[in-house]
DNA sequence: GATGAATGAGGGTTCATTCAT
DNA sequence: AATGAATGAACCCTCATTCAT
């Protein structure tokens, strides 16, 4: 009953599980078969290698990052770049809490491990980073923004973003709730430091 | 002649090299020596195992960047903070490009291996966190900045600056020239991006 | 077809083989698994580590001696204790000279290896003390025998029989024939040495 | 001033405290060299090997037991063979109680290390055993005992001896007071168990 | 498809011994 | 004689992958 993909998809679960608790090299196929109630040998009817399985880890993460992109982008346009922005990082951010583990993993060991999985990160950031540079590019053109550029403020962005999500899983407690960081980055981005 | 601690440094620069090239698992004691051109056995006459080379790689990394702070921070004050922001930005990418490899491997490995090491990288950014929330509120309190909250800015800084710096070590090409970043990032950071 | 624990066993038994011969350090597990003819790595699908592999060795050593004491226990009582000794040690002796080497690595090498394996044979000393100073006690309750303390008494039978056997495995020729020197230990323990 | 002989004795006396505490396997040379204070390379100027310490560390203990043979059998004879023999035993468990490590070591680990110090050994054993096969065939031959085999009455005595102190060393609350066991043994060595 | 026993290459670490100073 | 840094062989154990059932 259960078809094949179905079950790809129990193990790729598991082993996101696993990976996101023990880490990439500590995590044994064996731990990952145990965790989705099958053999070890079946782990090898669904998936080439370990690292194949985590490469569709780290992928499905960065696709629900992605899809975050693409629904506030699909939502209403009328409520202008900034609102905008903001619904993305709320968004973000309840992914990285309830994916804590899963967050820290792919920014800890999605880098090194294999090429492909590399080309995979590499990809995702290009991609991200030009729907940012796009939106800022109109934001320029509309006359709302400065004049500059594009892609370095895009990359800029998703820094700020990272970072302080990734503070925010290793310590919520020092920094203040998740509503006033998403005000006080949408400021900083928009507005800049400086007293007018 | 060469004391106990220029060769250990010897060694750690070695490794350094050697983690740089194939990451931490992929890289063998053996690799390290061979580099070294020291027998297997004599690593371990300079340290206990073979994390420890790597928490003192990634260390004397963290302690370059570290030293920015520091040099930049002695410097003559009068200049402003802009000017300060803009010095050491300009310091960090410069020791980011003479170091890429290292800088890599840091982002990629320097987590999740070792909870000594995790304590060290947390500490660095904790630090280097409230070094630079410390002169936004001084900002803040100068009537400068507008009223925020120091640490997140203080992250959202480091992230913009860590992020931009990654890029510009994968890709060159596809950004602006060094110094065309650090003006639009330190622009970003105080003006921020709305039109006046 | 073979189950787990014949395929143990074989283990065992093979390892058993390697350690009478060249002691528990000089044997490496390549050197077991070579004798069982089983690859490296199978090794520890039956044993956390080689340590356990030579407690089972001594363990089914200790385990053949104790059931001589049951068996021979078993067996009629009605021919009394001085003929149920003889018997005991008759059996003793056939265990140790078919069992020569194993015998020699376990008084060689069985304490100070590992605190598990050292309380077994403390306990294995402790069980089989008992047993004969159960008996002894018997005989000075039933008057056969003198008042005595019955736990130095046991101590000093077992050392008696240890050592004439190792001597016996060490240089047969120097001694009489196994019978004669049952017979002759047998009567030093009940009689004595002095001329009536 | 301390002659290559003395540094020699020192260095045995720091090794028998060293193997005695950990073991011949466990005991390192750097452990050694530490626990005399000198350094690691200092070690083979006196030794050629580390088995040759362990083997004068065994030969230093075996002598001490042969001492006492050699003094007991000195003093004065008028006093009985029995006498003699108690004493000999008082003796004996005086250096095991204040040699307790070192009694343990040499019954543990002086079979199966080397080829040289088995011999040692073996040596060590026949001679023992020749002198007390030599006072029991002296005492058939003046009339005081039975006919017995002289050598299996030795190895006899000997093994009692051992067993029960080796057992005295490793649980001395479970045995009566060491005076009560030197008479309780003497006293069944020459008179047996049996009620007259 | 599923199982899990078997494989064997590989690597970190120890430590007796050597040797240049 | 003494030192202690350097050596490198040796070995235990892990684990991704295979394969017979």
């Amino acid at each position: 009953m259960a078809g094949k993909l179905e079950r790809r998809a129990q193990l790729i679960d598991a082993a996101g599980r696993v990976f996101a608790q023990k880490g990439y090299h500590a995590a044994t196929v064996d731990d990952i078969t145990r965790a989705a109630n099958i053999a070890k040998g079946t782990f090898y009817l669904y998936f080439q290698e370990k690292r194949e399985v985590f490469y569709e880890v780290i992928r499905g993460f960065l696709g629900m990052i992605k899809d975050i992109g693409a629904s506030v982008g699909a939502a209403a346009r009328e409520d202008g770049l900034v609102a905008q922005a903001e619904r993305a990082a709320h968004e973000l951010m309840r992914v990285f809490l309830e994916n804590r583990e899963l967050a820290r993993l792919a920014y800890r060991e999605s880098m090194g491990l294999d090429p492909d999985l590399e080309k995979l990160v590499r990809g995702f950031y290009r991609e991200i980073a030009e729907v940012e540079a796009g939106t800022v590019r109109l934001g320029v053109e509309l006359g709302l923004f400065r004049p500059v550029d594009p892609l370095v403020v895009a990359y800029a962005h998703i820094g700020m973003v990272e970072r302080v999500l990734l503070q925010l899983l290793d310590d919520p407690a020092a920094l203040p709730a998740p509503d006033k960081i998403v005000k006080e980055m949408a400021s900083l981005a928009f507005e800049g430091l400086m007293a007018r």
